[in-house]
DNA sequence: CTGTTAGCGCTTTCAA
DNA sequence: TTGAAAGCGCTAACAG
């Protein structure tokens, strides 16, 4: 049998530990060994091994590794909308991270939140350590994770029904934003939301409407978008046509940078003069000398190392509990909003 | 032995094979076959192991299965830029293509070049079926894949020294769009490149230069940066600095948008009377308002589904030769360059 | 420190 | 159509 063993081995893809142990002239377990920290093998044995290794091109095979140890080393990142421009910084962060901490990212990108119950089934499939979620998942889905023992981490998300571990942005900043504008004189609000089931876009338009409650204001009008730069304008649009607003707050940075398009360029009003506009992220094109855009910055680096420490957490200690985690966002002054 | 397994099997994370078995009252290899398609089971065997893997929660485990199949229907996707902006919509394609073709996308995000090497040791550890990579590898990098057997697409980006598949986007239309600039009257042209290393930064400004060349022209000064808005920006300023120019011709979308603001903006030239800008990708900023560059616009769903295409040839038929694909960007007119 | 051995969960002949 | 049996490449006791 180990004979048998022998006569296939070395076929194509750069050979299994049986063939650097027959070249170093040691057992197949001394090359495990070798190749796996905290473990005892003498110094020349140990050159031996690394030397036939070396010759033979061979790396330990992972996908046999995490059979037999039960550990894949696998993190599913699931993202629902990777082209709206916040999350690929959320994507390198996090990718980053986990390498750091050796794990591997197996990337689902969903088009639509329907496609959520076949990724669940590759992710099972596909024994993942754990995964971090940035997309709306039901009851039974987060459900269906503390059944297996999947550690599971969400991202700018939180369940109010299944208690789970999550890291988000508060609105912090965003209160003091709007208090500012409010004291540089602006009245009339006009918000414009995200999808009414995003909850992302709920939360911020629920921070703007309490923190105007506070003041004694009720916002003029809400409208929603996709959070798209398109929608932002088209939006903007809909709200100029009715209403005469002094200040308008955007879910997110991209719709307030169409509505500040929709403002200034089409209807020639001047920002911030006659308009505040204030979105929410701090991506990129929001600091573009064009734009320069009031808004809250959310401090990515820090909530994706909180994400990834606490999905290692739980893989270590499957039955830690519950966690929230919240991160108060940057004001980043901008141009776009007077405030007091 | 068989009993042996029995007593430890169904333990945590859904089930084995064996438990579905056990309670369906039919063999492993029953269950086995039931899963794969093309295989024959009774519609009753087949009926009763269903309902017993979804009582049980049971997936196949994918891990188990590449071992034996050796196949682990596992892609890497090596991006050495993932905040390029450029990029995200091409990941976010290529995983859609990709899942289509029941393949999963293990995602590598360099931060510099030089992490290429561990995460080739990576790549070769999980087994991939293949990988597509827009990063620059080195001649050892790409004969390693080739000694492996493991099928490789370069995402525009291509080698001098390996026959490799690759699939690009050529600067066709840029030469017309250059050709219309001159007919427009631009005369003293502006190259803001990329990095010295970036082979894609490299022919875009070589593919200007000739087409310059063509007309009996040659440009005032070339001038560099990483691809960023910032570094757009300073380029732009460098140049003004030290020439008069009426054009600027920008490696990608993101640095043309740098330099339109840092002339429009910071040196009140105007846009596109005293000054033509144009970038190259068709991001979406380009497309805003306070922009409507004038660009090339790759077609991006084009080519990942080509390079997701010749992928999965190769991973069907290992010996298939290499093959460049080339596809034309299109000219996007926007509102930055005269155009004759 | 090193080798032997028994599997991880599954696919795949091969007989029945 | 079904079951028994032999591993895929590796790890992890356990002896020596």
């Amino acid at each position: 049998m180990a004979a048998d063993r022998q006569e296939r081995s070395g076929a194509r893809r750069g050979g299994t530990s049986y063939d650097v142990a027959r070249a170093a002239g040691v057992s197949q377990s001394a090359v495990s060994r070798c190749f796996r920290p905290g473990t005892s093998v003498a110094p020349g044995t140990r050159a031996r091994i690394i030397a036939a290794a070396d010759a033979l091109g061979y790396h330990p095979n992972a996908i046999a590794q995490s059979l037999i140890t039960r550990r894949s080393n696998l993190v599913a990142v699931i993202i629902s909308n990777l082209t709206n421009l916040y999350y690929p910084e959320v994507l390198a962060e996090l990718t980053q991270q986990l390498s750091e901490r050796g794990a591997r990212v197996l990337l689902f990108a969903l088009r639509s939140e329907s496609e959520i119950d076949s990724v669940l089934d590759l992710v099972w499939r596909y024994q993942v350590d754990g995964a971090i979620v940035a997309a709306q998942l039901s009851t039974e889905q987060m459900l269906a994770f503390a059944a297996r023992g999947t550690p599971l981490v969400l991202y700018n998300r939180h369940s109010t029904t299944v208690p789970v571990a999550s890291v988000s942005c508060d609105f912090g900043a965003g209160s003091a934003l709007i208090a500012g504008m409010v004291a540089a004189g602006c009245r009339a609000f006009g918000l414009i939301g995200g999808p009414p089931d995003s909850a992302v876009g709920e939360a911020r338009v629920e921070g703007a409407r309490a923190e105007l409650a506070r003041a004694g204001i009720a916002p003029v009008a809400v409208d929603r978008g996709d959070f798209s730069y398109e929608s932002g304008h088209a939006a903007a649009h809909r709200l100029f046509a009715a209403y005469h607003l002094d200040a308008i707050v955007a879910a997110n940075d991209v719709m307030a940078l169409g509505a500040m398009d929709a403002a200034r360029i089409d209807l020639a009003i001047r920002i911030p003069d006659d308009l505040s506009v204030v979105g929410f992220d701090g991506v990129a094109p929001a600091k573009w000398r064009s734009y320069l855009l009031t808004t809250i910055r959310q401090p990515v680096r820090r909530m994706t190392a909180a994400a990834t420490a606490m999905l290692f957490e739980r893989i270590e200690n499957l039955d830690l509990g519950p966690e929230r985690r919240f991160f108060p966002g940057d004001l980043i002054r901008g141009a776009t909003a007077r405030l007091g």
